[in-house]
DNA sequence: TGTACATCAGTGAACGCGCGTTCACTGATGTAC
DNA sequence: TGTACATCAGTGAACGCGCGTTCACTGATGTAC
């Protein structure tokens, strides 16, 4: 039956944050619209009164996961770390979008790649304000390059089923950004160190 | 009809070699079997005498494209730059499978990640042998610290829908890890430089 | 404010399509003698 | 080497399942008066 229109806000709100949720941990293909829906407390039928389709509701997924990252990191090297560990390795379900959905968005729509290059221009643009030192141009390239460590690290240590390589491909890659940061931060002509 | 052993062995490697190529390009779950045997001059039905499921092709395709990685690399460099290039970024069907496959295998086989670990793990060492300086355990992080710096730049270069934005993340990771690599190429406390 | 009625969010059965997989069959290959 | 026969790689129709999507229906919400 219909629902005032503050529930429906709510619900669609569920929705989202349950297919952000799902989609994080298995993909978009892996997971049913009637499993997201069950997840959000509702039947599959009414889907189709928040979304066009499944396609769009992985466009404003992506969306929704990546928006509200907006102030500077006050601990830039904790949050790095965090970023880095076995625990973020293991939970994709709560952990970042990025790299859990990046290497799903070749086949996805012009709308989905949209909001994924809004999401990661944003985080981009946090990373770089979140450095302690540089112009604004060396400042953005060091986030991009940073970002880059830590995301194609998080993708590969989740790719294998080997927790050894796993753990090393973290570590490794923490102690690699921790100190080419202070060589890259300015400009590639050494830095002054955290 | 039957066909000769050796026509067989090449019709399996045909197999392969457009599954590997088809996988890369669009992922797995986008490919279908029909597809690949049809890519590979055949029809669907003859797969089994091959494969004994679409996840056994994934395991034995991912295994098949990660071999044969041995020997350093002679100008690590240039093959750096190639790697972070918009021709590679745009066809990811000839190029790097790990960059192609790493986000999609959380979903697959443990034969599959197997697979996949056993290839990273190669490609690293490779990666550090090819390095001209330090001890082999600052190598390998180095190595590491690189690779997941161009993995993850690739995934996200491929995942967004603006070019801009694609070819700042190429060409500011490629720019990074060079002033990186200069110091923590041995232990973070400065290298010689290239 | 109260009342009558139109709207539409949500339900759950049903549809149709595409996929992985199976199977009876074909005929060249490989082997036993 | 030649012959008879068993094997089995490949063919293409068919099967069955799960998925995204549709649809008739329900009944609370929102609105016109």
């Amino acid at each position: 039956m219909r629902v005032s229109r503050d529930q429906m806000a709510t619900n669609r709100v569920r929705i989202l944050t349950e297919a952000s949720r799902l989609f994080r941990e298995r993909g978009f293909d892996a997971v049913t619209v009637s499993e997201v829906m069950k997840a959000a407390g509702q039947t599959h039928g009414g889907f189709y009164s928040h979304f066009a389709s499944k396609d769009d509701l992985v466009a404003q997924t992506i969306a929704f996961a990546l928006d509200g990252e907006g102030d500077a990191l006050p601990d830039l090297q904790g949050w790095i770390d965090v970023y880095l560990s076995p625990l973020h390795r293991d939970h994709a379900g709560e952990g970042c979008p990025t790299a859990s959905l990046a290497g799903l968005m070749r086949q996805q729509t012009p709308e989905a790649r949209a909001a994924m290059a809004k999401g990661l221009d944003a985080q981009i643009d946090r990373f770089a304000r979140s450095l302690p030192i540089g112009d604004p141009a060396s400042r953005r390239r060091d986030a991009i390059g940073r970002w880059s460590a830590m995301v194609g690290a998080l993708v590969m240590a989740r790719a294998v089923d080997d927790p050894a390589l796993a753990d090393e491909l973290l570590t490794s890659t923490r102690a690699w950004i921790e100190a080419a940061g202070d060589a890259a931060g300015s400009d590639g002509s050494g830095g002054t160190g955290r």
